[in-house]
DNA sequence: ATACTGAACGAATCGATGCC
DNA sequence: GGCATCGATTCGTTCAGTAT
């Protein structure tokens, strides 16, 4: 609400919006509206129209909610597909490099519920890790703020395994440098190349059942 | 029944900038 | 210098589908 300035009005934000229907054929979602140069900042909507999907109603839209309904059914289906994927497909190159019985999947620590995605048991020491193909900054972290207290009772080596394209090794670690709230010494956020050059370092147990 | 997952939106906070 | 505004970052809540 710039006092004399009213630079963005509901108006105006109303011409972005539609041109960006225009280009992709549908409505800018929270973080695309802070890429665009046509837009304000999404703070800004949320601070003077009270929200982005109050305001997408106001102006008329039919869908002001992209977390919800149908969207967030969409959504479900997708990541669910994905997630599974990518935990075969980590589970058999585990498996290959350890052996069937040193790769413990859903192992549960603390004497809670929480349980890791894999457990390995090598001569070089042994470790835990969970997997996920979060592809955003944001959800990164949204997603790390909760696995950090879920695995607060799990001490020893632990890998949390960002398997996709849209990370490297060095956007990973710059966050962890810069993120607040620091990991605990027994955690590292690595890329799946990481993973397996760390694998690759690693000892393995003979396999007992060709003894 | 309950817990987990990643995406969307929101709140809180901090630093930079600009105006008086 | 003091104040308001804006952008950037982090953390929190809600949500739908699925597995346990």
């Amino acid at each position: 609400m710039g006092v004399k300035n009213p630079q963005w009005t509901a108006e105006k934000i109303k011409e972005g919006f539609d041109r960006f229907i225009k280009e992709k054929g549908r409505l800018p979602k929270s973080a695309e509206i802070d890429e665009l140069n046509y837009l304000p900042n999404r703070k800004f909507i949320e601070r003077n129209f009270g929200g982005l999907e109050k305001l997408r109603g106001e102006l008329g839209y039919r869908d002001t909610h992209f977390g919800k309904g149908k969207f967030r059914s969409e959504i479900a289906h997708r990541v669910n597909i994905s997630g599974r994927n990518i935990e075969l497909n980590l589970e058999k190159l585990l498996k290959n490099k350890f052996g069937e019985v040193f790769v413990h999947t859903e192992k549960i620590f603390d004497n809670t519920k929480n349980r890791v995605d894999f457990y390995i048991y090598s001569p070089s020491g042994n470790l835990g890790i969970d997997v996920f193909g979060t592809e955003t900054m944001h959800n990164l972290q949204t997603n790390m703020s909760a696995k950090l207290i879920k695995y607060s009772g799990f001490l020893e080596r632990l890998f949390f395994v960002v398997a996709n394209n849209s990370f490297s090794q060095k956007d990973l670690d710059l966050y962890m440098n810069k993120k607040i709230r620091v990991l605990p010494k027994n955690a590292k956020i690595i890329t799946i190349e990481s993973l397996e050059q760390v694998l690759s370092d690693m000892k393995t147990y003979p396999n007992p059942l060709l003894k």
